[in-house]
DNA sequence: GTCTATAGATAGATAGAC
DNA sequence: GTCTATCTATCTATAGAC
């Protein structure tokens, strides 16, 4: 290789650590559930010593949250994109569609968002998700649901999110479980929505 | 009172505080995991100390499988009732009555079960659960079943599942979750099942 | 059935050398 | 960035008195 640039790129890029981090915690956090993933076993995953990673991450709390950052940008994008849509009928199907997709992109962090009452915690203390939450609701079953439409958003979401647990499901290509969990996701909720239509 | 029985009838029955201790720690595993739950708080539920609890259990672990026996002996029963419906679409949709049933009168369970990866590995380990589930699944999407049936059956199945554990669906009258599961499941699984027609 | 006391392992986290 | 060493707290579980 010629000598043009200043510095001979480096072979172990800066931040990857971090990142290998981060996918090894993930991997980790959706197998055994947040409370079950110990430091330890982490540092024993990246082959190193629970030092190492408390280097990176002031706190176990830190590592979760950042593993989670990825998943909450996609969903944000996700529900602005769906209500910049013209009419009702397209923001719910618009969001559907989101929503599959940011399961399927994001297989292992809803199997432990699902789990892990932890996750759950530390992201409800996090205004922003809340906020997210509700808006896409919103744009499912409307602002003002009945209570069978708020059972079934909660069946239709928890539908979905097992499409990144059930190990069962491993091997079967992406489109297909794209297709299903989008199929069941809409005849679930369309009964109970006023945008469907 | 009159003394014409040969012993005070206690006031607290035999058998009760082993009730007691399953209730307060399935209601402490369906919030927390169970992971996430100590002996010591499921001591501190019951306002004894830890020595106590190992006095009626031998460990954790069998503690876990005592909470769940209730709701396997119902699904049991379930599946066995629906395998001896007459026909094929009779047993399919007597499956998906009895599993409603089932979660909504196991939600905390379900709950649990659904979150805990624990709990999984516990039940996995036991080979009628095995057993069970493959029986349940066969009335449901038939004995070999497409990619997408297993994909429709693990998605209604997780819908299924957190009815118990949204706190957002506290309040809602066991009719209308029941009504808005069994809808679900059915619009989810009908395309992919030939018992259906 | 409940207690005190404790063992042994492991959790999250920190200090400081290299 | 990674290490050794260590702290404190908590975990599951056991022993033995009342």
């Amino acid at each position: 290789m010629e000598n043009g640039t200043p510095a001979a790129r480096p072979v172990i890029r800066r931040g990857d650590s971090r990142q290998r981090l981060l996918d090894a915690a993930l991997s980790l956090f959706a197998r055994n559930g947040v409370n079950g993933t110990s430091l330890q076993m982490i540092a024993d995953e990246l082959g190193v010593t629970k030092a190492a990673v408390y280097h990176q991450f002031n706190s176990k709390d830190e590592i979760v949250l950042a593993v989670a950052a990825p998943a909450l940008e996609q969903m944000d994008a996700a529900v602005t994109a769906a209500e910049n849509l013209p009419t009702a009928h397209e923001q719910f199907e618009g969001m559907l569609d989101g929503l599959v997709q940011l399961v399927l992109d994001n297989a292992g962090f809803a199997a432990t968002l699902q789990r892990d009452p932890e996750l759950g915690r530390l992201l409800r203390a996090d205004h922003r998700y809340d906020s997210l939450t509700a808006r896409m609701d919103t744009l499912l079953i409307g602002s003002s649901p009945e209570p069978a439409a708020r059972v079934a958003l909660a069946t239709a979401g928890g539908g979905l999110m097992v499409a990144g647990i059930d190990p069962a499901l491993a091997g079967i290509d992406r489109d297909t479980i794209g297709r299903v969990l989008l199929q069941s996701a809409r005849a679930t909720l369309v009964p109970y929505t006023h945008a469907a239509h």
